[in-house]
DNA sequence: AGATCTATAGTTAGACT
DNA sequence: TAGTCTAACTATAGATC
């Protein structure tokens, strides 16, 4: 890919008031809400109490407050860390609402990041699935391929032949050895067929969906 | 450059309270400095006015405000007159306080729905991927699959047998036409190697990867 | 108005000083 | 306690949809 390299700097911006407004618009977005990941990150991190409090360029409030915004500003404006007024006023009810808070804002940071990491792998099944759909889809993409990505690609599917080859010997072997005592599993107790005659399995669709990988996937290509 | 490669991620810290006492104390710092400092860049940039409170693990205040703290506080409290009254405060905290709940509940629960989703999509790849990892697991569980499961099995490979030989044939013709003209793609465009020789891959682990599949995944046992 | 993408600029954990 | 360094991670401007 080319770039523009005439314009070095294209993503550095001057540390002045931005000029055009829905660019302000914009940046004051997206940095506000950089700013409170920065302060969540803090309070999870430290265990620390912070207040943040913003106006928009058009004169509306946001803010961001752990364990909340009140509570903060107040303990800030008595400068009495360990007896502020709200405590005083509002009891055990008060501290059991703050406890959930915390452990809202708390579930909340974990699961944003846990749906980080489950989105990331969706996105990789998602790619597996869609090369199982389109069943032929990687065969088009060998003529994209360079000379040894075929031939390590070919390598390794005469690979696979020969070992999946033992494998069904193996288990040839199994069946056969299971052929003898049916009903038996090795560890002598009695099983049934456990209602597996029901469930229909269609092998060669199941078997199409392994090989008709993405190369992408498992070569690295 | 040789990289650690069993430190994977030697600079990446999980999102919990720090528990080295002074490594939060340096984390403190360091990242309260860094919020300031984002603060301020919002308000040069935004023109916008903005005030932060921040408790230090020992209970020391820090502050950052523009034009000032005490005058964005100020204008923050005057959009809620009440809350200098003693009274009103509770009040006042009690209901930002419910509406914060409210909205953290809301965003919760729509996390969870998201999040289920994703962990679905998540789960099988996890499956396909432990499966990968260990090679050889769901031989040892052959021994306990029944007889009629045993044989679809053994089918199901034997038509993997086959048909991935037929692919490693249809493979072997577009390796040896492309030896003809290694650099020319069907298109008649030419083309370089594009760097894949510097990328290094074991075909063996990728095929490996590929045969020694969860059965439950493929065979709906 | 908001989401996504890409490439660059900026932040920071840990080791040292 | 605070500054420096480096490699890695994160934020984000601008474009696009």
């Amino acid at each position: 890919m080319v770039k523009n390299n005439s314009i070095p700097s294209r993503w550095k911006i001057e540390m002045k008031k931005i000029a055009k407004k829905t660019n302000l618009q914009v940046t004051f977005s997206k940095r506000r809400s950089g700013l409170f990941k920065k302060a969540s990150e803090l309070c999870t991190l430290c265990g620390v109490d912070v207040a943040i409090i913003v106006f928009s360029p058009a004169g509306k409030v946001f803010s961001f407050g752990h364990p909340h915004v009140e509570s903060t500003i107040d303990r800030f404006l008595t400068r009495n860390p360990s007896i502020h007024n709200l405590n005083a006023h509002c009891n055990v009810v008060e501290a059991h609402r703050d406890a959930n808070i915390r452990e809202l804002n708390a579930r909340l940071a974990q699961l944003v990041d846990i749906l980080e990491v489950e989105k990331r792998k969706g996105q990789a099944l998602d790619e597996v699935r869609e090369a199982g759909r389109k069943q032929w889809w990687w065969q088009a993409t060998i003529n994209e391929l360079g000379l040894s990505e075929l031939q390590q690609l070919r390598n390794a599917l005469e690979e696979l032949k020969i070992n999946v080859g033992k494998q069904a010997d193996l288990l040839q072997a199994a069946v056969e050895t299971r052929n003898c005592w049916p009903f038996l599993a090795p560890n002598g107790v009695e099983t049934s067929g456990l209602g597996s005659e029901g469930n229909e399995v269609n092998a060669s669709s199941g078997i199409t969906q392994m090989y008709t990988f993405d190369p992408n996937l498992y070569f690295g290509f």
